[in-house]
DNA sequence: TAGTATATAAGAATAATTCTAACTTGAGAA
DNA sequence: TTCTCAAGTTAGAATTATTCTTATATACTA
């Protein structure tokens, strides 16, 4: 039974192992490409043509708010979804849009807990430019 | 004339002047609050009754452009107008929502200019958390 | 001051997200 | 295993931010 741990999670926090949410978890468990809602409702409709729109949304939000998954905004009107909540910074190609994890060690250490009397919870840092793929292609012309 | 400068940024950057691109640049110099466009919107409304939304974002839009002003996303579905263009971080209260400007020293030296071969354009730090004024109100529960 | 390219306003269109309500189902109880 | 029902799903409507369209208005140049 490959979903055991898929199930074990849903059971933890309680809800239900509905096929649809198992399948999220079971894509955003492969896909760490950051995806958008609407990129995982268009793969999953492949397996599961009814499946809607409003569950995606439905489940995302669960898991975030259990901090299983985190969401980021790095471009007006589209959230990407963030598997990976170890911390890590981004990269953010401004050519073709991609995201690219930056892991950097610094973050053993360095997270201060309060700025200006300022509770921090987390910090993000994103680098935004042009990855190798779109710089060589700017190279061509 | 005290509109002289704002009349000078559109002349350089060949947008007529218009009362209602008059009235946004005013407004944005004076207020360094990270406003929503629908925030600039309600207030010039005052001002300006008539004032279309549609101006506004056509204004944002081309300043941004012009690398006049900056949008900062950080949270879902909201994008804040940035009117300091010199590089800072900020801390996002996730209670009040409020978007403070953090200065560093920091940024007179180590901007990388590429990272893995990706050129680096722009970098954004942010701090989540809980803003001075949002610990003291939670701590008097 | 007139001619014209550009800008504005109002509302329609679009797109992401959330809501609603009727139907369905997972999982514990018997 | 079957029953029961709280919880989940779906389709489509509603909402919200943003963009588009187009008729009208106006800033700027000569
Ligand atoms: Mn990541
Ligand atoms: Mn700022
Ligand atoms: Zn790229
Ligand atoms: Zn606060």
């Amino acid at each position: 039974m490959k979903y055991n741990d898929t199930i074990k999670i849903l059971k933890e926090i309680k809800l239900k192992a509905t096929p649809q949410r198992i399948a999220i978890i079971e894509f955003l468990k492969e896909n760490r490409t950051h995806p958008t809602p609407r990129q995982i409702y268009d793969l999953l409709k492949k397996e599961y043509p009814s499946i809607s729109l409003a569950t995606i949304y439905n489940t995302l939000s669960a898991l975030k708010d259990e901090g299983i998954i985190e969401e980021l905004y790095l471009e007006k009107d589209i959230s990407h979804i963030e598997c990976n909540t170890t911390p890590h910074d981004h990269f953010f190609c401004l050519s073709c849009k991609k995201i690219f994890d930056i892991m950097e060690d610094k973050y053993k250490d360095d997270i201060p807990h309060t700025i200006k009397d300022f509770k921090i919870i987390s910090i993000r840092k994103e680098y935004f430019g042009y990855c190798d793929e779109c710089v060589s292609k700017e190279g061509e012309n």
